[in-house]
DNA sequence: TTTTGTTGTTAAACCGGTTTAACGAAATGG
DNA sequence: CCATTTCGTTAAACCGGTTTAACAACAAAA
């Protein structure tokens, strides 16, 4: 692969030279920019990233960080999200590397710093050592998702409006005269399950009414499959009283998927006997099921575009406006798979 | 942020010495090692992967092309794929760049070479210029899928066994009595379409069966939304002759979804009328639908680490071995949604 | 005419590491 | 005991660009 300088030895001009045609950072006569693109045409010379990289100190790469397990893959929400993420960024020549290694587990001394200009990281954990990291080494980045308490002073971030959304369809299922409700919240771990639970009791205290047997169950591990954890759940609550709960909240669709499910199998019939709805819709499908899925669309590439946006900011790229928080919107469902309560 | 000559001279070393250490790649005493480590913890050295990438010509990182489109969003299958690449590439240590920008409309001029060691090519079209442009820059690629005449010799390429797949569950259905199949295939850009055309019309000459009006139809555009394509087609070729056809082949289980839903329409039972099944399950879920929908598993997640494998090999990183080609065998799941002919 | 300003170009320093060649000290061998 | 390896370390060169400071050439202003 021909350098620079041989593109500068071939056309007859400095390095210096050289370098100004190709970053337009100078302006060179017509005469000389011809003469040095067409030397550098014929040798086949285009100019190192990497190399440019250590000296501007700009990588043109902003990093997704996902925390990553075996049993873990990503879902079409990510998806949405990496789009969001893909579009935004590619749109000012930028380019996303993913990166899955958690920093829990390695060893600083032997880690090299990451050879990008900002961070992106999604699902925000309590005790994330990832914001820790990228605090103390002073690299830009925005988090999607809410943060912990901890470091929620010091990071930009980008959310939805959670504890709105839960409560709004709470509140949606108790007009329909729903009482006694089972949401099948995300695990604690994640930041975002205690905020939706104070909006799901928060639609119970607007309302006045007594939640009665309502009751918000956590996942319990991350790694359990979403669908078995739907399925496990309605099975254990709605066996031993089967006239309870005449609606169930879930935390994605694929959750509702294991409690429609689940349910079948009571015998309990969507909508008629139970209501249905979840707050994610990771499949895109929902809509085509029978009876279609109400969910909640948390509008994953907006999240995820927003985000570099409020990233570019910090960077100077581009003409954002520097903020702190982003909420987006996310949009309720509504379809088949609600009904109002039974008697 | 401290470098390198900073900790050698705490250290009281060269920085040839700090370098092989973090390096590993000269032996250090013990002594002189612990000197080092501590004076990097002190002021909170890294090594620089950018510097040192310049001088060793290895970036860490791979590059998966995914060529893009705001009407063509991830899907599942690419999920599934990428969770692969992501899985292989990181038991290296190896990192994924996420590369959506086509090369089509990109002066070469003015781009530079990108920082990868190499690169994994998605959704190969015929006369793809991403291939002349890896080749006439040397640099090592695999393609997931398969590459179009013109280059196949020339490349390197993971892919299923598409032309068996398609004559298996072809033959799968005459066997069950059906003779008027419709096949709804993925666009003729894509190289594979032609390839399970050719596995089509096998499975019929292999049985010794008159294809009769078995029809074989492409989707005309990429951009077209894969559940209006079946939509439409299902409703035009069904409209006209009721019972012409008895069982559907859709491309994807998007496309199968569009099926069923106009087969709903026009009061055809699903497998009672016309069995239905597809080719790649994108959407996870085709087993939870009623019927379950038949679908051939593509293995993503297989065709993704392979990938890296025989890129890996190329590199000469790890211990693969180096072949041309590797064929993943999809995987045939008969659900409910096939039923004998109808007479 | 001299001074000041502008434009285009260059040589040299620099970015932060790795690698090479050389070398002294310690270990091995005859 | 001296010659030969081996081991650990270092100074200097290098990777391929960008940036700085200096300067020549020419135009505009005084």
């Amino acid at each position: 692969m021909s350098k620079i300088d041989d593109v500068a030895k071939k056309a007859n001009v400095s390095k210096g030279t050289v370098s100004n045609v190709f970053s337009g950072k100078r302006p060179i006569s017509e005469k000389v920019k011809n003469q040095v693109l067409e030397a550098a045409k014929e040798l086949n010379y285009t100019p190192s990233h990497i190399a440019r990289s250590l000296v501007t100190k700009k990588t043109m790469t902003i990093s997704l960080n996902i925390p990553y397990s075996k049993n873990l893959p990503l879902s079409n929400f990510h998806i949405n999200l990496i789009n969001g993420v893909i579009m935004e960024a590619s749109s000012h020549n930028y380019r996303i590397l993913i990166d899955t290694l958690s920093r829990e587990n390695l060893e600083l001394q032997y880690m090299s710093r990451e050879a990008v200009d900002g961070v992106i990281l999604l699902d925000p954990r309590e005790n994330d050592s990832r914001m820790k990291y990228l605090l103390d080494f002073n690299i830009p980045f925005v988090i999607i998702g809410q943060p912990s308490e901890e470091y929620i002073a010091q990071s930009i971030y980008v959310d939805n409006n959670n504890k709105e959304l839960a409560k709004n369809i709470t509140s949606f299922l108790i007009n329909k005269g729903h009482r006694n409700i089972l949401y099948l919240n995300a695990p604690l771990s994640m930041t975002v399950s205690t905020i939706r639970q104070n909006g799901f009791f928060k639609a119970f205290n607007d309302a006045q009414v007594n939640p009665n047997n309502s009751k918000v169950v956590f996942k319990d591990s991350l790694d359990i499959d979403p669908s078995l954890y739907g399925y496990n759940k309605v099975k254990e609550f709605f066996s031993k009283n089967r006239d309870g709960y005449t609606a169930i909240i879930a935390d994605t669709d694929k959750v509702g998927l294991g409690a429609s499910r689940a349910l079948k199998e009571l015998d309990l019939a969507v909508p008629e006997d139970v209501s249905l709805l979840a707050l994610s819709d990771d499949l895109v499908l929902s809509h085509e099921l029978a009876p279609p899925l109400s969910t909640v669309d948390l509008k994953g590439s907006e999240l995820g575009s927003e985000a570099v946006r409020l990233l570019f900011a910090q960077l100077g790229i581009g003409n954002y406006k520097k903020i702190q928080t982003k909420i987006v919107e996310g949009k309720f469902n509504i379809r088949g798979s609600i009904h109002t309560a039974k008697e």
